[in-house]
DNA sequence: TGAACATATGAACAACTGTTCATCTATTAA
DNA sequence: TTAATAGATGAACAGTTGTTCATATGTTCA
């Protein structure tokens, strides 16, 4: 037996239905802490920059202007997440983009907000 | 002239030549809002609620067992980025997925996370 | 009109974030 | 070995965020 609240639209047993259609909760979380990591304009910077080439830690201190420390947490928080992954090169560290879905993910957005006006 | 710092992989020019690839910090700041604006369980379910069909505020309220102020807060912040949009209907405030742009990143991103067991 | 329902919004507080500073480790080249 | 360079990381602080509570606005129907 469902509960009849308030909205005369509410129709409890379909409402069940669509949420058995959002991803779970495990992977909502996961979600959000990928969209939490590409929020931020030091970090967008980075992808938009290793979406054009592979790149090591000093080159992109060099580009974005800010302390090694800033860019190295950066792209620790973005390595966690699988966006970009390492590889050693002698004493550089060379990162890149992870894989197809971060491209998409950078562009799809960067299309909404040039749309606008 | 430019300065040659540290990194013996850095090409002052070529990184130069990067940079103006990298979208403008406008640009940068509004994708960063967007992103910021995923970066919530509470929102990312609203969103995957209103792509399977548009909704108004009290069937979300229901379905996400959140306060109708939090519902209604979520949305504002969804509705000021464009990535959702409103209609009246007689008492009832309907809102529903602005564009093409929102399911693909939604759907980019669960890929993402999906493809990690 | 007024009562009931649907939604929006400001305030406020706890929780979280990004940066810098200081420091530590790892690699190279001499 | 040692000095220099490349990178990582913990602490800490200022700034930001999401939720709830309380309240205001807007719509419908009797």
């Amino acid at each position: 037996m469902f509960m009849q609240d308030k909205c005369d639209r509410v129709n409890p047993e379909k409402i069940e239905t669509l949420m058995q259609k959002v991803p779970d909760s495990e992977n909502i979380t996961r979600m959000s802490a990928v969209f939490q990591a590409l929020q931020s304009d030091t970090r967008l910077k980075i992808l938009f920059l290793l979406r054009q080439k592979e790149m090591c830690v000093c080159e992109l201190e060099q580009a974005l202007e800010v302390t090694q420390s800033a860019v190295s947490h950066g792209l620790r928080t973005l390595r966690q997440l699988d966006l970009v992954r390492v590889r050693r090169e002698g004493k550089f560290t060379v990162y890149y983009i992870a894989d197809e879905h971060v491209r998409t993910l950078i562009e799809m957005c960067l299309e909404h907000v040039e749309e606008k006006t």
